[in-house]
DNA sequence: TATTGTTATACTCTATAACTATA
DNA sequence: TATAGTTATAGAGTATAACAATA
């Protein structure tokens, strides 16, 4: 910064064997694709989320599941794997960890007793809390990013996309 | 909608044992994460653009790494795995499929020997020209859900995320 | 010794197929 | 027969550790 210039600032001994590390890549129009660049904040936001709720042992995807458990108790593992996108063992092996945890319980339900209803364990409203704090304050960060009012904005859109693709 | 209206509206004959498949799960405060619906629309954009690119044998995390070779000839691997924040490991074996594949070259560089400066072949340019079809005909289906100016606001603000979550 | 790259190995997430239990 | 769920197995994608080649 304010250090001593070079005064002749001479050309690199030999044509420079490799670009700067620090040199950024030219994308082209991959930069100016929505699908590039969700996909690029996406996978920053999940390290930077899979980092915060490591300690209480859940991954952001388990959160997913936890929070929307909460909000619908005595759900069947068909119609969460349905909302989710994900085939029916995918989900499976997924409650299979959770209920291994004790975060989850699954009961099979009295009239028809085809389905289990899935709920969360004491444990598991404990860990959704403390995992929602974390969430929060990513969530805050991200706010910061924004001008006013844009939040809403951009919910929409990329639920549009998602509803748009979904199927 | 201007349909004949149900003049007695009955109950179910009996307790709903299954909520209808169609009624949309209760999401709660998860609606409004920017994380929770950047993710569903990253899941829905890639799920269909993975049908749209599966017949030219290339997913869509292959194509953005023919793209940036595209644009930056030369690279060397370590490089492209600190672009994309990758372990090296994990994109020299990318890399082995698509060279496998005969879409890309990697030459070790006259000078410095320890490197392998990468590039296209030219089935690989032309897989990329195909990919780039398909790609943006999905790109213009999102700018169809979108306002006019919507777009680069967008960009942005995807963009600022990635860069503030992504160290 | 440090840097670039590969191979061996393992873990996570997802899916298909075959199965069990229940209706 | 049809539906809900599980288990066996396999395929991507990623990572850590150990290694080889080059500087």
């Amino acid at each position: 910064m304010g250090h001593a210039r070079n005064p002749t600032p001479r050309r690199p001994a030999r044509a420079a064997p490799h670009p700067a590390a620090a040199a950024p890549l030219e994308l082209g129009k991959l930069a100016g694709y929505l699908g590039y660049q969700i996909r690029q904040a996406q996978s920053a936001i999940f390290r930077d989320l899979a980092r915060a709720t490591r300690p209480l042992g859940v991954t952001p995807g388990e959160f997913s599941l936890l929070a929307t458990l909460q909000h619908n108790p005595g759900l069947s593992s068909l119609r969460l794997a349905q909302a989710y996108r994900l085939d029916k063992t995918s989900l499976s092996l997924a409650l299979k960890r959770l209920a291994g945890r004790g975060l989850i319980a699954s009961n099979r339900n009295a009239g028809d007793r085809r389905y289990h209803a899935l709920a969360l364990t004491a444990a598991g409203r404990d860990v959704l809390r403390r995992a929602t704090r974390r969430i929060e304050a990513q969530e805050r960060a991200m706010d910061a990013l924004l001008g006013p009012g844009e939040r809403p904005l951009l919910l929409d859109r990329l639920g549009r996309i998602a509803a748009a693709f979904g199927r």
